[in-house]
DNA sequence: CACATGACCTAAC
DNA sequence: TGTTAGGCCATGT
């Protein structure tokens, strides 16, 4: 289990993280339903920041977010959107 | 405090 | 189906 908590940032984005966290491998959620999921119905924009904000992509799994058209969106980690894919269709999300 | 930025969303053409 | 335009919110400068 980790501690957004201990991590750098504003609680929003912790909140954010933790959603992240909170996504079952081989599932993705689109950035506004984890805005919905912390409360913030639209505050879709700042979720999508926040997961830009990410200091640790490889602590959480950031990759799990995609858009509502089903477009994988950004990635901030090495490789970028390639990476992502990569990522999600490895475990089976793809 | 005001302006600019961004891994967005929806509607309209 | 692809593009354009407007709205939306937290962050950074």
């Amino acid at each position: 289990m980790i501690n957004t908590h201990q991590m750098d940032g504003t609680d929003f984005q912790k909140s954010v993280w933790e959603q992240l966290l909170a996504i079952p491998r081989g599932k993705t959620r689109t950035y506004k339903q984890i805005a919905e999921a912390i409360g913030h119905p639209s505050s879709y924009r700042a979720v999508a920041n926040a997961c830009r904000a990410n200091p640790t992509p490889i602590t959480i799994p950031c990759h799990r977010a995609v858009r509502s058209d089903g477009s994988l969106g950004g990635y901030s980690g090495e490789g970028g959107v390639a990476t992502k894919a990569r990522l999600l269709s490895e475990e089976g999300a793809l």
